[in-house]
DNA sequence: CGGTTTTTAGATATTTTTACTCTTAAATGT
DNA sequence: ACATTTAAGAGTAAAAATATCTAAAAACCG
């Protein structure tokens, strides 16, 4: 019951080129280094991200990413969906023919208001917030 | 990020110890057919709620499991975390060693609050009131 | 245009977790 | 003693997570 790697190098990554800011392009390389990510599984991040139009992948040399969308209008909920699908804390609410009585039952019902209040909070924290305070990657500013 | 199958096991099976009773004991076969559980499975989900003193395990003829709670004084979070361990939502939470900044961190900071809200949630819900309320295996009252 | 750089997209591989299942043995009522 | 019921831990199968590899495509540059 916890966010995959996926989730959080993607919460990096955007981090990152919120960071550096709307419609700047930077590239996989520099991504990957200041945020400690694989290469190959960074591409595989932003392809989903790009689904998402978070970002747009451009090729070639001095190919790389570019953020899409204003930080102040992207939330976490937004970046971590995009990667994991849309969050159910158990199975009955995302399958409920498993279950005969889901949405009467009492145990789905907290459940149903649990993941209410995750997606809730997730999504009341935008990008531009985020990078103005300390970061779990302080090194963004330094030179590579 | 979801609850898993022996989480979900285990909160039927309290379910159905606390329909009938705190002490009551109930044959390890009954739980199973009850609440659709693999009887072997529902064993090792058993051994680590008896680890958690929410039952007790009674070997032999006539043997079975019995709630040692009273349904009142047992909640939702208490049931799963003996399960699957304490709720940590991400890594950075759960092995700060990780990640270098994760008590100053912005993105971490979220991921608390999160935590401390779906555990409040889940720590609000007793037992004995969620087996008055319909459920969704509702037919604990059948014979078998 | 051709070569170089950079990333893609899909296939493959490895590791970890989940979800059971099996087997031998222990406990206990009759 | 014996039949019944569960224990405890090993073992297994399937799925998901976490990469990694490879052939190819895109795009800049001279």
């Amino acid at each position: 019951m916890r966010l995959t790697r996926a989730g959080e190098y993607a919460i990096r990554c955007i981090m990152y080129l919120s960071y550096k800011g709307k419609g700047k392009l930077v590239s996989k390389k520099e991504i990957a280094a200041k945020c400690a990510i694989p290469t190959h599984f960074l591409s595989k991040i932003a392809q989903e991200l790009q689904k998402a139009k978070i970002l747009e992948i451009k090729q070639g040399p001095r190919g790389g990413f570019v953020l899409t969308k204003d930080p102040s209008e992207l939330t976490l909920l937004e970046v971590i969906e995009a990667i994991i699908g849309e969050i159910y804390l158990n199975d009955c609410i995302a399958r409920p023919e498993m279950c005969e009585a889901s949405n009467i039952c009492a145990v789905h019902k907290v459940w149903q208001k649990a993941r209410r209040e995750l997606r809730n909070i997730l999504n009341s924290v935008t990008f531009d917030k985020l990078v103005k305070d300390p970061k779990c990657i302080p090194n963004f500013d330094k030179e590579i």
